[in-house]
DNA sequence: ATGTTGGCTAGAAGCCGACAA
DNA sequence: TTGTCGGCTTCTAGCCAACAT
């Protein structure tokens, strides 16, 4: 009777048996990752190059300790707006407590002398961005009062529970099974799936309560289940957005946070170091690592002016994604003192939607998608003498890196430019951002030396 | 039946009326704070000087995160080991998911050709230390499996109801009140204290288990009740040396905290403006902060040498002190290179009782009191002409600042001081530090112009 | 003096279909 | 199709003294 040879309970929560003592590291399901970061969520892959905002890392911290930034900061002159970096490493975790996701990178900044353009790099982070992998069968919902009572389980909604749980055998009177589902962390929950009722319907019951709890989820948070490709349950939490829990850090001043981004990326720009960086995509929209390509294609293929109309994604209820159409109402920096040149959040939007109360008015040039049609310009101009180029181009969906190549650089074929990538004519990419950096060029968003 | 008018439970908790919104603050209760922080812990009080280490400051943002301080840290060559700063600002915080105690302290250095020695501040330093505020009525218990289990209620310590709880009237059968408390974040908690049972005893039942189950209790935390002078009943937790719960941040790299550490000593060091720290008292034995006359007898009366004999105060399990006795085995810095001729545990010491596996191997000089006689040095050389010392005073209890003074200057007479302290001789306690600093003069613990 | 246990009981947790929306 | 509710059952939370240390 002291000790129970085994559990009495149908439902219990045990972990499992990988430890993260002793040096063994949890290895974090990517797609589990991925479904419970949300669908706008594209980490760029390990070995790509990316472009790293100082100024919107610092938001993200500023933004979950609910502080904005001091006045009390130090300036770091020798920090530009953006850095060129290698993307060294990404590993994907989740908070113990909370469940909350977020990823570590390691970044390397590339020199600017040794940074000659790279195709092959440009072309290694294009294909990253549009090699979607397969979403796995997934479905979110968020919770009822009902599902987060004493009072019942949880009522699967009938798609979901047909299209991602192993089928019931209808042949029991009533039809059920034992689901069993792990998390982020490798625990496993333990499920009683019944379809009873009048009408019938899929219930989660016995076990469900153990899991709201032990999560502490609430009428609003929402569970989702996706099955791998072993055919193994998986199961996640997203919680809605209440109040950031670590108002204040109880470790670190807000100051001294900040500072240590900046002097760390300072340090690591200065010496070329690697450094690290913790990118929390559900704790606020600031996505401050930006894929290479996504970055160049945003900069060298919009021609964005006032008053111009655009798409942007963003997230539905049910981790879906919706488009929202705005119109561009302001190009301005948002701290021209301390971020000179930065493209981070230089649009001021505004949004057809009225119901739209909560979407920023300030939006970074990368995130949106312009409707009219996009507006070639050509690479500088002792690249553009050979073919003038007529200005804009008919809005087609080919207009990828790869049409964007053979537009303003057509005499590279691409079968010299897979041979031999580092063998290309001296266009330096960094050339181009210092031309970002430098005020003279940046009246408008864009050089202006289209009709020069 | 839809909203009950008024709660049936007899026991709820109901946070009080103050929000920490709108600017306004919660204040917490210092003698609460006191209480949960531990006897050991004494916050110098705000407007007193102080020596700040960077070194342990680092230390303890490492042994929270439980991780290492990297070699990837910048070199902050012009942060001293130790900062000379007037502590502007005390706040007392205690986090509103786990009742972590922890202090907020605005620092501001002082600079080096400005602080004249200033027997003033040292007097006032000394004060607040000697200034033990009255211990209010207080017991500590630590929670049993039975305290913590579902099947039953809290057994209070016979000793402890009858000092703090109101008396119960025993003319009733059984004898029973209800208990009304608040916690650090004035959440009201209500128990039923009542004395029954064969042989009688002390219980808290209903209410009880809320409590525990709110606060995450387990058998091995600690639950604490004072009595403030208002008669009113207070209650805190302290819970078991578990596992830091935050092994990662989630929101800065271990190496960004440590730079911003460091980035923000400097940039306040170098230019003598105010910055901020968390002192966590119970996540590492780290006390960083130092009372300048702590420091200053520390550094100025003891006399250490390698195999001396010394006592140190720790905590007992139910929040009282005691003394064990150690012996020196080793003078050395903890870490030459960066940080030259710190103070900060640079003596390496062994326990007397073998039971002391988990006590420190590395103290700091002010933690200690020798056991040998006090040995006072002179003041450098130009101040030690007039009454040559001799070595060696009796160890008698009365060897504080005052004395200090009157051995070592005792040509100040306490009437000049007190009436124009800043015309006093100008003996520079920064130049003291700086001694310190300096390599030439740091082979032992001390500046050696005793015999020279 | 106080930690643990078995016995007992009140009340919450939790399973069910009914009934809307 | 699915959220909420009343009815009912089961089981745990929780009060008590006995007993042990």
């Amino acid at each position: 009777m002291k000790t129970p040879a085994n559990g009495a309970g149908a439902a219990s929560a045990t972990s499992a048996s990988n430890s993260c003592e002793g040096g063994e590291k949890k290895s974090i399901n990517p797609e589990l990752w991925q479904a419970c970061a949300g669908p706008l969520v594209n980490l760029p892959p390990a070995g790509t190059h990316v472009v790293y905002f100082p100024q919107g890392h610092s938001e993200q911290v500023a933004a979950s300790m609910k502080k904005d930034v001091d006045a009390q900061i130090p300036n770091y002159p020798n920090l530009p707006s953006k850095l060129l970096c290698l993307l060294h490493n990404v590993t994907l975790h989740a908070d113990p407590e909370t469940d909350e996701v977020y990823a570590q990178m390691t970044l390397q900044p590339v020199p600017s002398f040794c940074m000659q353009f790279d195709k092959d790099s440009l072309l290694r982070s294009d294909l990253a961005l549009k090699t979607n992998k397969p979403q796995p069968d997934f479905f979110c919902k968020t919770l009822t009062a009902s599902d987060t009572s004493t009072h019942g389980g949880f009522s699967v909604p009938r798609r979901a529970a047909e299209k991602i749980f192993p089928p019931l055998d209808f042949s029991m009177q009533p039809p059920a099974q034992e689901l069993i589902a792990r998390d982020l962390h490798d625990t496993v929950w333990t499920f009683r799936h019944i379809y009873r009722g009048q009408p019938k319907r899929h219930l989660l019951t016995t076990g469900w309560s153990l899991f709201v709890s032990g999560k502490r989820l609430f009428a609003g948070d929402s569970v989702l289940f996706i099955r791998d490709e072993k055919q193994q349950l998986l199961l996640g939490i997203r919680r809605a957005n209440r109040q950031p829990t670590n108002l204040s850090s109880s470790v670190l001043s807000s100051d001294s946070m900040h500072i240590g981004i900046l002097a760390a990326a300072a340090h690591a720009a200065a010496n070329n170091s690697p450094f690290t960086v913790f990118y929390n995509p559900r704790a606020s929209p600031s996505e401050f690592v930006i894929p290479l390509a996504k970055y160049y294609k945003a900069v060298y293929s919009n021609q964005l002016s006032l008053g111009m109309r655009f798409r942007m994604m963003f997230e539905t209820e049910e981790s879906g994604t919706r488009r929202y159409m705005g119109t561009i109402t302001g190009i301005s920096e948002l701290d021209p003192v301390r971020w000179k040149n930065s493209q981070w959040r230089n649009l001021q939007v505004g949004w057809d939607e009225s119901t739209a109360g909560e979407r920023r008015n300030r939006v970074s040039i990368w995130e949106i998608e312009p409707v009219t049609a996009p507006f070639f310009i050509c690479p500088p101009t002792y690249f553009r003498s050979k073919r003038p180029r007529q200005p804009g181009m008919p809005d087609d969906e080919s207009s990828d890196l790869d049409n964007l190549f053979r537009r303003t650089m057509p005499w590279i074929g691409d079968d010299i430019c897979m041979k031999d990538p580092q063998a290309l004519p001296g266009l330096s990419l960094v050339q181009w951002m210092n031309m970002q950096q430098n005020p003279s060029l940046a009246n408008t968003i864009q050089p202006n030396y289209m009709h020069s």
